[in-house]
DNA sequence: ATGCATGAGCA
DNA sequence: GCTCATGCATA
């Protein structure tokens, strides 16, 4: 019947055919039970959602600088002096500027994002937060967002501390998606204009307010591929770097790449995982987007591959899923995927993504109940390629 | 630009 | 063990 490799039903990437509710309901507040055909067994996650701000990175940690080539680059290595902004309260938990898909959003804010360096952050919670995406069988999970994370919040850490305020003001206070949206584009134009690369910008954050971005951040936040409260919190970095740099000339000091230090910490070697594995993964994705430890090392076994590598993967394709739906883009709007719910609305253009990943495949696959036999068919083929060996 | 990995914070 | 933020490495 269905083999997960074979031929994949291309079944929403991650979505589950269920006959569940088709819209996203404002943002999956409440709680959005999800019914779930896989046999797997329902873990209750708890609807958690971390808030995973980081510590600062230390201003003498970062990127190798690695330059682009790039032409007429305003800026050149210079001195490494450091930078010495004070690690601040990563900001804002601003809310949403109550998007369709996303509840009323409290305008919360940071207003302070101009001013300091890290604007402090409102916790407000502006999301229904709610990660816990119930995923698989059974799993009900009251708000979750389908969103990244957005409100999620939750935590501590970084994440905000307080603020809510009430502007309505735009930009620095709770942007609405749509402001994210011009900014980023914005950004990337100038960027573009005054000959900065990715790296530079990430690399400048960091000398001026002492929190270094990689390129690969920058590049998802031009590409709205971060979350919303992510976006949020970068913005005001990103705000006054753009200020920075369009009436400045010493641009270069905010350049200056530190020495590459090397982050001698050795990272486990990436690992390539080949394409039919990935479809592979992806089918098993589809039934059940979150497996249990059991599960996961089955999956592992059929496919050869390591537990830690299917893990990883499975924890990933989540992230990349809340991240695919993201609310900017107004093409999508409205079209909000839940992990909890797993389905596209049907009906609903296909919502693309900018890296252009299409988020409704295809007629939706209906999953009758299985055996676990029948979620690891035998016949996977085990396809993996690991550079990495060792290390 | 994006896939896989790491790590903090949390449950 | 998960989410989330983030980054190295690579396509």
């Amino acid at each position: 019947m269905f083999s997960p490799d074979g031929g994949l039903p291309a079944a929403p990437f991650g979505l589950l055919p269920d006959g569940g509710p088709p819209f996203p309901r404002g943002a999956y507040d409440g709680a959005a039970a999800q019914q779930l055909f896989f046999p797997f067994a329902a873990e209750p996650d708890g609807g958690r959602d971390a808030a995973a701000a980081r510590a600062w990175l230390p201003p003498a940690a970062g990127p190798p600088a690695k330059a682009e080539a790039r032409p007429g680059r305003p800026c050149r290595q210079g001195s490494p002096e450091a930078r010495a902004a004070p690690p601040a309260a990563p900001c804002c938990g601003p809310a949403w500027a109550a998007p369709p898909w996303a509840g009323p959003a409290p305008p919360a804010a940071a207003a302070a994002a101009a001013a300091a360096p890290f604007p402090s952050a409102a916790a407000a919670a502006p999301f229904p937060a709610g990660p816990g995406h119930g995923l698989c069988p059974g799993t009900l999970q009251p708000g979750s967002g389908g969103l990244a994370s957005l409100g999620s919040s939750g935590s501590s850490s970084g994440a905000a501390s307080e603020g809510g305020h009430s502007s309505d003001s735009g930009d620095e206070d709770a942007p609405t998606s749509e402001e994210l949206e011009q900014f980023a584009k914005d950004l990337k134009h100038k960027r573009i204009m005054l000959g900065f690369t990715q790296a530079d910008v990430g690399l400048a954050l960091g000398t001026l307010y002492g929190k270094m971005f990689s390129q690969t951040t920058i590049c998802r936040f031009e590409a709205l591929q971060l979350s919303f409260k992510n976006m949020c919190k970068l913005k005001p970095l990103l705000q006054r770097w753009l200020n920075e740099a369009e009436n400045t000339d010493n641009m270069q000091e905010m350049c200056n790449a530190e020495q590459v230090l090397a982050q001698a910490r050795k990272r486990k070697r990436r690992t390539s995982i080949e394409t039919n594995v990935k479809g592979t993964l992806e089918s098993f994705f589809r039934k059940c987007v979150k497996p249990s430890p059991q599960e996961i090392s089955q999956i592992a076994e059929d496919l050869n591959l390591d537990k830690d590598v299917v893990r990883v993967w499975f924890c990933n394709r989540r992230q990349k899923g809340k991240r695919l739906l993201l609310p900017f883009g107004n093409e999508t709007e409205g079209v909000m995927y839940d992990m909890n719910q797993s389905l596209v609305p049907p009906g609903l253009p296909i919502p693309v993504t900018s890296q252009g990943y299409s988020l409704a495949p295809s007629p939706p696959v209906y999953m009758p109940p299985f055996h676990k036999a029948e979620m690891f068919p035998q016949a996977l083929q085990p396809g993996l390629s690991m550079n990495n060996s060792s290390h």
